[in-house]
DNA sequence: GCCCCTATTTGTATCGTTCCACAAGTTGTT
DNA sequence: AACAACTTGTGGAACGATACAAATAGGGGC
């Protein structure tokens, strides 16, 4: 509004508005109780008046020490991460952090750059959800940064740096268990790629849970496939093709299970009663699909806040920088799942 | 990995390790011409031994610049503004920006708090997607802000400041267009809330299409709700209690249109044959629902590049700092809308 | 041999805070 | 009256970079 000087306005300017020194203002900006109130609102006064807004800059460079952390996600568009962010960024805004944002849309090199990018800004920590398929290896700047990083959501191969993550062995069992349950035999596993982390727990959560029932997995019946509706989709059809097809399928995630029930739409099939397709993540969506999506429940949100949490402990000294957390995983029943066609 | 001594090296350290002065290792550090590459090489190998990073605060002290924009959402977990922030998100760090993200999460409390914190960093501009229903008024910081501001998805009532949109009234005038041409008359709005300035201009095109067909609108079809699946669903419901129901209906946004079609599909009716529902934001669920959601496209992604790249403008002294952008709003056909039936 | 020119390199002030040792004033104790 | 103990406030040196004027070294040209 008014125009004034271009300068910017210092604890400088308002010590001299005010008449005291500029320690005192310092001491003011930082709540510290020795200083007289009447001086404290003087210097309120003075910082409204003058329009003086905090330099965090400068203070950071004197205290070596930053409000700033990293959060490193893979792909903002995925519902699921879309959710652990704004868990996390909720949790550090909480805390009084200020959350550098990067997208890392799952590619390596990207990933690499933005962390990198990140660290120069001084962040106090970061949490990451790294890049499918990639160990440490493609992130060294992370691996040898001073400060602080959690992992979520997918491990990071080769390193032991805190994780914390959904416990995806125990999902998928559940999930399968419950197919089980309702008298499925030929059960598929659908999409997902072969390097990712959360993948290989899942499938083992799967044969587990077969191996339970007397069942031996059969590996035709395990179908790669981008984690993605399109590729639920694909998948789906290959596993159809086979020569005994699946009377039932556990997908991936819950993009995947979409995609999957709408092919079944497609060629005139009904999920839940032709053929019974769970999911995992429970996103928003899963609720409103038709059928409505059983799937394996994770709180995703709330791991975004537990691993900002995590972050936080560690950079105050509080934690130790190589502790895990697994959520748990609940099997959420709706209708996309049946007994299966005699 | 090395432990050493915790005391952070600086380009001082770099200078003593070559034997040049810090002067010459800040040059290289700027990609000057002016140093010798021999100098530059020893330079760079010296700051690989020693694992030195760049320390941006101190440079942004000096300089008075920053290569900070804020980045302020008003509801993360919606995938259109999921999607508005991986534009943004996208386009800043092509940019070489740093972007800082705030998820508001419709709360104007927040928004306030936030905005504060982001001027504290010294960005230099920011994109604000408002929260819904509110002006200038509650969020003052924003206004006397010296930076620039570019406002995005909603009006900010009261400013003039320059704004990035998608094209409202004429999205939600071709989506009512269609749906007249299949034969509807009685066509309802569903959804949003009132005090949306989006809702404001999708309304206005929607009444205006209505009028060209020489139909009165009447505002017992004018549902408001809140803009979710779950909101949706109620909407309809309402409508479809009223004397004389619609047969067809222009959803505030995709969300509201699916669970609209959740509705019908509770009652035993369905989308594109009993009632025909047309969406609005085309995202990325809207193609995989059951039936395929019709809806209003607007290149979301590309709208947020498009306020990234204003915003820079501005910054760069290229724009001037009122200026508007509405982008194109384009009808996407797939298959939730049919004739009434008869 | 002297001077000018170009190519490199350097010294020093500066950005806006915080930190810390210390000063000045007031009150309480003996 | 002397001294301790608070309370409140101050001066100036950091922090790690950049900017800019000025220094230095070689190379030509005369």
């Amino acid at each position: 509004m008014l125009e004034q000087s271009r300068r910017r306005v210092t604890i400088i300017d308002i010590a001299r508005h005010t008449g005291v020194s500029k320690s005192t203002v310092s001491l003011v900006l930082k709540g510290s109780p020795a200083v007289r109130s009447e001086t404290r609102k003087a210097i309120h006064a003075a910082m409204a008046e003058l329009g003086y807004v905090y330099n965090r800059s400068a203070a950071n460079l004197r205290t070596a020490r930053t409000d700033f952390v990293g959060m490193v996600i893979n792909d903002l568009m995925n519902p699921v991460f879309a959710e652990l962010a704004v868990g996390l960024e909720d949790a550090f805004f909480q805390a009084g952090f200020v959350p550098l944002l990067a997208n890392t849309n799952e590619n390596v090199a990207r990933q690499a750059r933005l962390i990198h990018s990140i660290q120069e800004q001084g962040v106090a920590g970061m949490v990451i959800s790294p890049v499918a398929g990639h160990g440490v290896a493609d992130m060294l700047d992370a691996a040898r940064f001073r400060a602080p990083v959690v992992t979520t959501m997918r491990r990071l191969e080769g390193s032991n740096l805190p994780y914390v993550g959904q416990d995806n062995f125990v999902g998928a069992r559940l999930a399968v268990e419950y197919l089980l349950q309702l008298g499925h035999r030929r059960i598929a596993f659908l999409g997902g790629l072969e390097n990712f982390t959360t993948r290989r727990e899942r499938i083992e959560g799967y044969q587990t849970a077969l191996r339970g029932a007397g069942i031996a997995p059969d590996p035709a019946l395990i179908i790669e496939g981008p984690p993605t509706r399109a590729g639920g989709a694909a998948s789906l059809a290959a596993a159809l093709d086979r020569d005994a097809p699946p009377t039932a399928a556990m997908a991936y995630n819950d993009m995947v299970a979409i995609g999957a029930i709408g092919l079944l739409r497609e060629r005139g099939l009904e999920a839940g009663r032709d053929v019974s397709i769970v999911g995992f993540d429970d996103i928003a969506e899963a609720e409103f699909n038709a059928p409505p999506l059983t799937t394996i429940a994770c709180n995703t949100r709330g791991l975004g806040g537990t691993a900002a949490d995590l972050l936080k402990k560690i950079i105050e000294g509080g934690a130790a920088p190589t502790q895990s957390i697994i959520g748990p995983a609940r099997l959420v029943i709706r209708k996309s799942c049946g007994a299966p066609p005699r």
